[in-house]
DNA sequence: TCTCAGTACTCAGCGTTACTATGTACTGGT
DNA sequence: ACCAGTACATAGTAACGCTGAGTACTGAGA
């Protein structure tokens, strides 16, 4: 993964599988495959494991253990009220952000006439 | 400053203070300044220090020291051709970011109605 | 004169986060 | 017996922003 891309993660990929878990509740592999879909392809699943333990111990998610048809049983995590909460901080940090951030593209003039 | 915008800081401050530097020189204390005035009253004036000390050693800004009539002397950074590289690339990864999750966001619902 | 606010930069130590690399465990197909 | 796919776990590392402190210089006010 790019170095740049590894930095802007942090802080949001927590709010990115927040978001993907609002629509439905869903465990690890699965949330992996989806982040791929999306286009994050090159996310670690490690990476994603190690942010699911963080987000059930800040009290964000419920868990629940149900057995798969092919391998271990799968830990199904479900966004409990504080984790809607949290989100909806994600929105809004990330909405301050993006607009300040928008407001510099336009004074610069860089990237004009690429792409 | 906000846990959130702390985290999400990592990878776009660093970009932020590229674009803010292609518009014309600036040093440290100017820079920290100029990010107040955009916005971000939060940032610490030492993690600006820090973050123009590494971007000196990548080796995207130019550094020149310039007497000051009231105080230290200024370092005053501009960024140099490495540095509007960089830059293109911090805007090019934003844009993917700033895209996937501008997707996310049409999805989830959950802040409909509020604000 | 002494003090204090403003200017300007520096640095050590810390917590959080994502990545790498590896390992475990279960199923089904060949 | 072996391997690919499914599913989860974790120790160690690097990068980055924050806290809190300190240094140094100028000029205005008590």
């Amino acid at each position: 993964m790019g170095r740049q891309m590894t930095e802007m993660l942090k802080g949001t990929l927590e709010g990115i599988v927040l978001a993907l878990l609002v629509g439905a509740p869903a465990y690890g592999y699965e949330i992996t495959a989806q982040l791929r879909e999306r286009g994050f392809t090159e996310i670690a699943e490690g990476t994603v494991y190690a942010l699911l333990v963080r987000i059930e111990q800040k009290g964000l998610v419920d868990v629940e253990k149900v057995p798969s048809e092919k391998g271990p049983p799968r830990k199904v995590y479900s966004l409990n009220a504080q984790g809607r909460v949290e989100l909806a901080e994600f929105w809004k940090t990330w909405g301050f952000l993006a607009d300040r951030i928008g407001e510099l593209h336009t004074t610069d003039t860089t990237t004009e006439g690429e792409n």
